[in-house]
DNA sequence: ACTTTAATGACAGTTACTGCCAACAAACTG
DNA sequence: CAGTTTGTTGGCAGTAACTGTCATTAAAGT
C-alpha cells in the first residue's frame, strides 16, 4: 500500500539493524566487563566509551542510561528461550517441550557472553540500578510470551487471561534464571548444572502452568 | 543478649520510624501530584521539595532517586493484599479467602491516595524511570509473599519451590493491577469494578496455584 | 546554662545525560 | 571528477540529579 522504495534514495543510507545491533553488543560487552571489574557505580559513561572506541555522545545515543547498557547482552540470553517458546509444535506440552528442546547456553553464543550474563544476574543483587534494568528488560520479553500464548491459546494477546499466562511464566523463568546465576558461581557451567536448570524450569512451570500441557490446547 | 536500654541514652533521640514514614508518605503525595500534573521528567527535585516544605537536601535523604519518591504511596496498595494474605487462616483455600476478605481500596486508606496510586500505575506505561521503579518495588514486595507462603508450605523462605510460588503470585497480582487501573480510568471506582477486579484476581491465582488451595496445604 | 546526639539546610562539586552544530561518510547525479 | 543530499559521529556547552561537607538548629539529659 504504501509506495515503500519509490522514492529514488538519495544520500547516504541509513546504517542496517544487524550493524546497529552489533555496534550495541559490542558496547554492552565491554559494558558488562567494566561493571563487574569494578562496579557499575565506579564505572563512568566516558570510560565505557573510551573502551568501545566510540565517543561518549554516540554511547548515549545507543543507550538512555549507562545501565542500559547490558541490554544487548542479556537479550541474547532470552531470545535462547524465546526461540525455543518459538519451536513449540502444535500439540506437545510445553514441558515436555522444554526437557527436549530448551539447551541455554548452546543455542545463546560463545561461552564467554553467557559468563558475562551470569555475572550481571549475580550483580542485579547488590546493584539496585542494575536491578532495575534487568526488570524492566524482563518485562519487555514478556510480550513475546504473550505473543506465542495468544496464538496457541486461540486468543487475542491483550486478553486477561494469556497476560496472565505470559506473566507468570516470565516470573518463574527469572526465578530459575536466578538459581542458575547462583549454582554456577564458583564453577563453571557443567552440564551436570545445566541439566539441573532444564529440570527445573520444566518441574517449575509444571506447577503454574495447567492449561499449557499438550491435551488442554487445541 | 545486647544491652540495649541499658545505656542512659543521651542527646535528641533519634525520630520514630512511624514518623519517618509519615514525612515519606507526606513527600511521596506531593511527588506524585506533580508527576501527574506535569509529568516526570518536567518535574525536578526542587519542584518536590518545594512543594512538600522541605529543603532538597533533605528530599535526597529521603529518596534516593527522584522516581521512588512513589514508594510510600505504592507500598500502601501493596500493604493492603499484605496484610490479607497475612490474615489468611490455615485449613481455608487461597482463593476463597480473597474472595471473602480482599477489599483493596477500603483497607488501604484514603480514596484519594487510591486514586493517585492507580493514576501512577498508569503513568509508568509511559515513563520509562517510573517502570523501573514501580518494578522494582513490586519485587520488593515479593519478599513477603516468600514468608507467608514459606510458612504455609512448611519450607523454609529461600526453598525454590516457595520462591516460585511468591514469584508467581506477585505476577499475578501486577497483571491484575494494572488491569484495574485500565479499567477504573475514566470513571471513578465504583463497587463494581471493584468486585469484578477481585473476582478477576481470584479466578487467576486459581488457574496458576496448583497447590495453595485449602486441600492441598496441611 | 551546658553537653550530647540527631536532624536539617545551605553550598559546592560531580556526573549522567541532552541540544546543538560542525565535520565527516556514503550514497547518487551531472 | 566535483556537487548534492542524507545520515552518522564527535565535540562542547548546558542542565539537573544527586553527593559530601559543614554550620546551624532541635530535642533530649545533667
Amino acid at each position: 500500500m504504501v509506495d515503500s522504495g519509490r522514492a529514488p534514495r538519495r544520500g547516504r543510507p541509513p546504517v542496517s539493524d544487524e550493524q546497529r545491533g552489533r555496534q550495541r553488543l559490542d558496547i554492552s560487552r565491554h559494558a558488562v566487563r567494566l561493571f563487574a571489574e569494578q562496579g557499575v557505580a565506579a564505572t563512568s559513561g566516558e570510560q565505557i566509551a573510551r573502551a568501545a572506541g566510540v565517543s561518549e555522545r554516540t554511547l548515549w545515543r545507543c543507550f538512555p542510561t549507562k545501565e542500559s547498557c547490558v541490554e544487548p547482552l542479556l537479550t541474547k540470553m532470552l531470545d535462547a528461550f524465546r526461540t525455543v517458546l518459538h519451536a513449540w509444535p502444535p500439540g506437545v506440552g510445553l514441558i515436555e517441550h522444554l526437557r527436549t528442546a530448551y539447551q541455554p547456553v548452546l543455542d545463546s553464543s560463545s561461552g564467554e557472553d553467557v559468563e558475562a550474563v551470569l555475572a550481571v544476574v549475580r550483580m542485579t543483587h547488590d546493584e539496585p540500578a542494575l536491578r532495575a534494568a534487568y526488570l524492566v528488560l524482563r518485562e519487555r520479553a514478556e510480550e513475546t510470551f504473550t505473543e506465542v500464548l495468544a496464538e496457541r491459546m486461540g486468543m487475542p494477546p491483550a486478553t486477561f487471561e494469556v497476560r496472565v499466562q505470559a506473566a507468570t511464566m516470565n516470573a518463574v523463568l527469572k526465578v530459575a534464571a536466578d538459581e542458575f546465576a547462583r549454582e554456577t558461581v564458583g564453577r563453571g557451567i557443567t552440564p551436570e548444572v545445566l541439566k539441573d536448570h532444564r529440570e527445573q524450569l520444566a518441574h517449575a512451570l509444571g506447577l503454574v502452568t495447567r492449561r499449557l500441557s499438550g491435551t488442554d490446547v487445541g
